[in-house]
DNA sequence: TTCAATACTCACTATCGGGTAAGTATTGAC
DNA sequence: GTCAATACTTACCCGATAGTGAGTATTGAA
């Protein structure tokens, strides 16, 4: 299998940065743990609506490897795994912000013209 | 053909930023024409190098639909078309330096992994 | 004995982003 | 007549990304 082929070269500093949060999912997951502070794996699951849970272990595997996230097992029956945020995971997140902003503001642009459109 | 199918619902304003940006070469145009302001088709292909003909105007026609870039044609022979900037797209670039930061961060402590490894 | 609960793991398939390479249109210079 | 220069356009292919659905391991409860 193996995903994960990147981690460098680089071009730029975005390209680096894309390149660990490019996947579905993981901007939302990193917002989950960023909201939540800690989550278990189920509960990301029940979090987002519409992943799989293959496409989930996926992202958070990658994650953990881009140091993004902590995973602490605990070994009990049935297993209970918690994730959190690690130190640049949250760092990442901050510099997520700015982005968001703007994409919000889009949001509220295209809103504004489809109600321009179907008026 | 037809790529570009979102334009929404997203799920929040990463979601929507993203939508906008992923694409391997946006990010680079995006800062090519911040540097320089006014760029040519064939001046943006020689400073992207490695990119194609074909995903270069994709992404220029993808992000001028975004409303991202502005593209001005003139009627001469051979043609000259010149791409800019919008407002949107300055300020989605502004968006991105934290990003772009925050991945240069990243490369740093890549190398510094990697010299640690290779000694 | 069987089931529930949790967190995966695996095989198969489908879709999509991106690469390659050739072709198009226009007109002035040679 | 042919070529150069520019900005595309088109057809075909490939690999990565993502979805589907079934299977695994453990142990306490019923």
């Amino acid at each position: 299998m193996r995903s994960r082929a990147r981690r460098g070269p680089y071009i730029c500093g975005i390209d680096a940065a894309m390149d660990v949060v490019s996947g579905k999912w993981k901007s939302l997951i990193l917002w989950e743990l960023d909201n939540y502070g800690l989550r278990r794996y189920g509960e990301l699951r029940r979090g987002l609506p519409g992943v799989s849970e293959k496409m989930l272990i996926q992202h958070l595997r990658e994650m953990e490897e881009d140091g993004l996230i902590h995973r602490e097992v605990y070994r009990e029956v049935p297993p209970r795994v918690e994730y959190s945020l690690t130190e640049h995971g949250k760092s990442l997140n901050e510099a997520l912000r700015p982005l968001g902003v703007w994409g919000r503001e889009r949001c509220e642009r295209l809103a504004a013209e489809g109600a321009r459109v179907s008026a």
